[in-house]
RNA sequence: CGGUGAUUAGCGCAGCUUGGUAGCGCACUUGGUUUGGGUCCAAGGGGUCGCAAGUUCGAAUCUUGCAUCACCGACCA
């Protein structure tokens, strides 16, 4: 390719609108223009990096034995009425309806319509176990669209489902798919974990997510500083505290708290160890035959957070976390948020292990500007179910038994589930079994994020002049850059001999055929972060050689000319 | 969904307080100059100042409404 036919869009000033690097990476150096919030053009540039990673996904879903397909990104609204997510999805999922208003909504993903085809496809377990992949734009209406293609709304996405009759195949299967994404990972270039993830609103028995390590990541993963164990936050098991909780020394002790109302309150005003405090906080339970929801409490020490997705998971919590509005706390605890405590409190109270530990406590008191201290559990408050419902922090003890937790930021890139037989028992997905009976498939779903890949990249490998791609996803293997070739022939014949010779290769070249100074150029492609530049000028010329820099290392050295395909070999 | 801020040329911004129909840098066009790290000089093109209404002789500037974009929050005990 040659520049002067090409849209390079590079930037000299980042737009204003971008706020992490690998957004305005990818807006200087011409990969994406954004639309409207959360939607992206891919500029040529762009679009090279994202089909080198989508083919690289593609080659490793096929060498696992995956079967490629292409679902349509519209999607009835019935199917989704049918697995019981068109209310569960929430408004993430954009309805809308053709000309003869029927109801149709545009896929976030494609569980209900896969489910659907093999349902209709298979009819004995002779076909299984069966995999199937699709890349494809996914749509989710994003609360808050940010970083640019990192949470679009509109997004690549590789989804692979698998099909089986037994846990056991699944089992299998996942393995496999755990084993090809690593390959992926690893070709991609990327320093990535797999880490435990919780299945989250899908269900199901295990699941891994695969985050590629960078400050602007959206999760936190817990790693044990000795041991290989990673969770996701939200899925990392605070243990219980090991020592036996000390007897009361206290006696409990109303004081009076105006105007406190948060933990850092309450800690700056008795001037206590925060360690010491609890915080009480009050969401709705499951709503009862009578349609009533009824309030449950949560502790937690006051240092501590709450892990919803923990909170969720307990029988007596509604799904999703809803915490108690102002009217029901007055009801509940007879005083504002705030002032709430578990003394007293006539409602199922959930208690934190580490807060379940704690003896000669602060909590709130259930009145307005009032706070009790010296407070003990079983003397004070007694009927408690001690549960995990806090973040791990780190130093933490790590869940494997093996040293302390340390907490990283990570970008998710990918996430495998072994999802059982939800769908395929909403959408009548079975086949006949070896009895010549109907036995409901069992699920894996295993998802890719082939456009924030890009971002991810780039997050993870950047320097002061721009991007530096791996290898493996780099739009151009090499550019030629020649130094004022418009005032020498000798020059322009040696650029042009070579981008010939590079093209007859098959090699990916860029020639900067531009007028332009070798300062520009050379800013340009550091930007672009092409990772050899063949400087063609006049100095070497005589002696035959080309200077060969790599934006990797920065390393600059003289080949000749001859020699210059040894480079790809 | 809540809070905050922004919206003036392709990009980055100034002008608004104190109303008199727009300016800077980069980019772009033309000519010259320069040519191994974002040359220099000169001339030029490009904006119904987000939209709508209002106040006024007169609005980018004041008022109101709306839209869009961004950031923060959605843990408050």
């Amino acid at each position: 390719m040659r520049t002067s036919q090409y849209l390079l869009s590079t930037l000299k000033e980042t737009p204003a609108s971008a706020e992490v690097i690998s957004h305005q990476l990818m807006l200087r150096a011409g990969l994406v223009r954004n639309l409207a919030s959360g939607l992206y053009t891919w500029l040529p540039t762009g679009l090279r990096v994202l089909k080198k990673v989508e083919n690289i996904v593609r080659e490793e879903m096929q060498r696992a034995g995956v079967n490629e397909v292409l679902m349509p990104m519209v999607q009835p609204a019935d199917l989704w009425e049918e697995s019981g997510r068109l209310n569960d999805y929430g408004p993430e999922l954009l309805r809308l309806n053709d000309r003869h208003k029927r109801p149709f909504v545009l896929g976030p993903t494609h569980e209900e319509v896969i489910t659907k085809l093999v349902a209709n496809e298979l009819s004995s377990y002779k076909q299984l176990p069966l995999s199937l992949f699709q890349i494809q734009t996914k749509f989710r209406d994003e609360i808050r669209p940010r970083f640019g293609v990192m949470r679009g709304r509109e997004f690549l996405m590789k989804d692979a489902y698998s099909f089986h009759l037994e846990q056991e195949c699944l089992a299998k299967t996942y393995q496999k798919m755990f084993d090809a994404y690593c390959r992926i990972f690893d070709r991609l270039g990327l320093n990535y974990r797999s880490v435990l993830a919780d299945t989250g609103s899908i269900g199901g028995d295990a699941s891994h997510e695969f985050h590629v390590l960078a400050d602007s990541g959206e999760d936190d993963i817990a790693f044990s500083d000795v041991s290989n164990f990673a969770a996701n936050v939200e899925k990392a098991e605070a243990l219980a505290p090991t020592n036996e909780r000390k007897e009361p020394t206290q006696t409990l002790t109303k004081i009076a708290t105006p105007h406190v109302k948060s933990i850092n309150d309450v800690v700056s005003f008795l001037n206590v160890d925060i360690k010491t405090t609890i915080k009480t906080l009050l969401v709705c339970g499951i709503e009862n035959e009578q349609g009533e929801t009824p309030i449950v409490a949560l502790v937690l020490r006051g240092d501590h957070q709450l892990n919803e997705v923990k909170a969720e998971h307990l029988a007596q919590i509604s799904s999703p976390l809803t915490f108690a509005t102002d009217e029901q706390v007055l009801t509940v605890a007879n005083c504002n948020v705030g002032s709430i405590g578990p003394v007293g409190l006539n409602i199922d109270i959930v208690v934190d292990r580490s807060a379940a530990q704690l003896s000669d406590f602060i909590c709130g008191a259930n009145e307005n500007g009032q706070h009790l201290s010296g407070v003990n559990w079983q003397r004070d408050c007694s009927a408690i179910k001690i549960a995990d419902l806090r973040n791990v922090v780190a130093g933490d003890p790590s869940p494997c038994g093996q040293g302390k937790i340390v907490i990283k930021r990570g970008i998710e890139v990918g996430h495998i589930f072994q999802l059982g037989t939800k769908y395929a028992e909403a959408m009548n997905c079975s086949v006949l079994n070896e009895g010549g009976r109907n036995q409901t498939l069992t699920m894996g779903c295993y998802g890719i994020g082939v456009s924030r890949i890009v971002a991810a990249a780039i997050e993870q490998n950047h320097d002061k002049y721009g991007i530096k791609w791996p290898s493996a996803i780099a739009p151009f293997q090499v550019a030629i850059v020649p130094m004022n070739m418009a005032k020498s022939a000798r020059v322009k014949e040696t650029a042009e001999a070579l981008y010939e010779q590079l093209n007859q290769a098959g090699i990916e070249v860029l020639f900067d055929d531009r007028k332009e100074r070798p300062g520009v150029m050379f800013a340009d492609h550091e930007l672009i972060g092409t990772p050899l530049l063949l400087i063609v000028g006049e100095r070497n010329l005589d002696a035959q050689q080309v200077e060969v820099k790599n934006r990797l290392t920065g390393e600059k050295s003289l080949l000749a000319i001859s020699e210059v395909m040894s480079l790809f070999n």
